[in-house]
DNA sequence: CACATTAGCGCAATAATCTTCCCATACTAA
DNA sequence: TTAGTATGGGAAGATTATTGCGCTAATGTG
């Protein structure tokens, strides 16, 4: 069941939610060529085998009064694997940081944080990321403007790399 | 109407659909406490006024064949506004960069990239990336694992903010 | 080759949801 | 008080989601 493959059309199916994730089944059925109901049942059995996680609103964070959005790389004390899962548990439990993801090279972790305004992530670098046990060093680096923010995987370079290789 | 602010209400709205993005109308309205029509005129409302900007599923890269993502820290020869608007015109363009964030510091922008696998990076990173005029340095960065992914915005934070200064 | 078996589609019918219309209820301001 | 404005909710028709069922094609098996 976990590895069932993708045929062109469940490809169409996850391309189409991923750039419009309230698109009406009729609507996606339309797109993709088929009816409604085979349609509905490749997106249930997309969501139960994972392929689909979720689906997300994506709200105006400035708009929102989020004006700050900030990268942090973290490095440890130590890269024991009970230290990192540690430091990532940290990371989970706070709301300011909304990404983390374990690097290779001199960093360990890149961070990116949002937060209403500078000194409430002043707030949370000084008082808790900074104090948090084997953080060693952090080096932020503030979002001065967004160009591009595009959700998820370039379905078109998969389409690209098949047609190559099928 | 661009400067319309928002109540509690509105705010669960956007809450629990950056959460679940294909919640029903009917169990969105059950959640925030009032019937489905005022609603359903609230979410037009806030998707007109931007602060929803749009709904998306959120897919397995992994599982859907990209092994591989990657933070990019560019940094060009010259800054002047003209240079970095063509820049993040660039990026625009290419499929495998997901996000491009312009950042202040040393580096001038973090690209996020993602891509089937290495090799396809390596040769978007030296034959795109590497040869783009103005290109003056960049520092890659595999991503190991990811340790958090949350969309969007932390709205308990909004929350614990407003309680404070209403 | 004949015949199960399987997988997937689509039609049709029902259930649920969306959407519109209209009225009721505050709250505001002259 | 009396408009005017904003927001909520009930009712009803339109649209969608969902289920059940039969059909066809592809595959495999004796």
């Amino acid at each position: 069941m976990a590895g069932t493959r993708l045929d062109p059309i469940d490809r169409m199916i996850l391309a189409e939610l991923q750039s419009d994730g309230r698109m009406t089944n009729v609507e996606l059925a339309k797109r993709v060529g088929i009816s409604a109901p085979p349609c509905l049942r490749r997106v249930r059995t997309l969501e139960e085998q994972g392929y689909i996680k979720g689906y997300h609103a994506d709200v105006d964070a400035r708009e929102l009064g989020f004006e700050v959005q900030v990268f942090a790389m973290v490095g440890l004390a130590s890269q024991a694997e009970a230290d990192l899962s540690a430091f990532e548990e940290k990371c989970r439990g706070w709301p300011l940081v909304r990404e983390c993801h374990m690097l290779n090279g001199e960093v360990d972790f890149i961070l990116k944080c949002v937060a209403p305004d500078l000194s409430s992530f002043q707030s949370f670098l000084t008082g808790e990321l900074l104090t948090t046990p084997n953080v060693a060093s952090v080096k932020t680096s503030l979002v001065i403007r967004g160009a591009k923010d595009d959700p998820g995987v370039p379905f078109d370079v998969l389409e690209a790399r098949l047609a190559t290789a099928p």
